[in-house]
DNA sequence: CCGCATGCATAAGAAAATTACATATATTTG
DNA sequence: CAAATATATGTAATTTTCTTATGCATGCGG
C-alpha cells in the first residue's frame, strides 16, 4: 500500500537528500531508507530508482564507486564535488516545496478575521 | 519560473482541497488561487488543469454547474455528495504526505543515537 | 483596433513513473 | 538440502501525468 503517486516529481530530489545525509549510499539501501523514513509510504521500485540515479549521474550530480562485498558488488553514489551546489539547490527546493505545501494546507490564521 | 515539477502527482488532490475550502470553484479561478497560495511556485496550466478536472468528474468526485456571467459561461466544480468521503480521503492523504515529507527533511532528533 | 485578462477546451509530445522481467549471490527456513 | 526470501543491479514496454502549443470566444482598457 504505497502512496507513491504523491511523491511523483520529488524522487530525484529525495535521493539527493538521502545521499547528502549519509555521505554515500547504494541503490538498494536507498529504497530501504526511504521506506523507513516514510513509514512505508514511499516504496521506491527499481524501475524508478535506477533510471533516476543514472540520470543524476549523467547530469554530473552524482559520482559512483563500485565496491565488492564478498562476491557481490555494490554501487555507491555520492554528491559530485563540482556540482555540489546544484545538488544542494535541488534539496533546498524540495524543502521549500514542503513548506509551501504545508502553508497551502494549513494557511496561517491571519490576524484579520476571527 | 514555476516549480511545477515538484508538484507532480499532487495536482488533483490540490484541486480537491481548494474546491473543498471554497465550496465551489471554476477552472480559471483555481489556477489563480493556486498561484497566490504558493507565491507563484505552482502555475497550473490549462493543459494540466482541465484534463485533471474532467477526470475527477468522470470518477464521480466532482459535480459541475455551468453558470452564465453576462455572455460568458463559467463551469463551477464542487465536491460530489456521494463521494465526499473519497474526496476527503484524498485531501487527508495529501496532508499526511506533506507531514511525512517534513519529517523526512527534518527528522525528529531521535532518542536512539546521541 | 490591439493587446491583455478571462474562460473553456483539445492535441502532440516529453517526462517520469509503474509493472514486469532478467540475472546473480546470500541467507533463512522447512 | 531444497525452496523461499533478501540482497543487489539493471532493462523494456506501457501508462500516467504534465508541458507546450493551439483554438475559440468574450470583455475591457488604452
Amino acid at each position: 500500500m504505497s502512496k507513491n503517486h504523491l511523491y511523483k516529481g520529488t524522487l530525484s530530489a529525495i535521493l539527493l537528500k538521502l545521499i547528502e545525509e549519509q555521505g554515500r549510499m547504494y541503490g538498494y539501501e536507498l529504497t530501504k531508507r526511504a521506506r523507513e523514513l516514510t513509514s512505508g509510504d514511499l516504496d521506491i521500485t527499481e524501475g524508478a530508482l535506477y533510471p533516476a540515479l543514472h540520470k543524476l549521474e549523467a547530469e554530473g550530480l552524482l559520482t559512483t564507486e563500485v565496491e565488492k562485498i564478498g562476491n557481490r558488488s555494490r554501487k555507491y553514489y555520492r554528491l559530485a564535488d563540482e556540482k555540489g551546489g546544484e545538488a544542494r539547490k535541488r534539496i533546498d527546493e524540495l524543502a521549500e516545496y514542503a513548506r509551501n505545501l504545508q502553508q497551502f494546507l494549513n494557511p496561517k490564521p491571519g490576524h484579520g478575521a476571527a
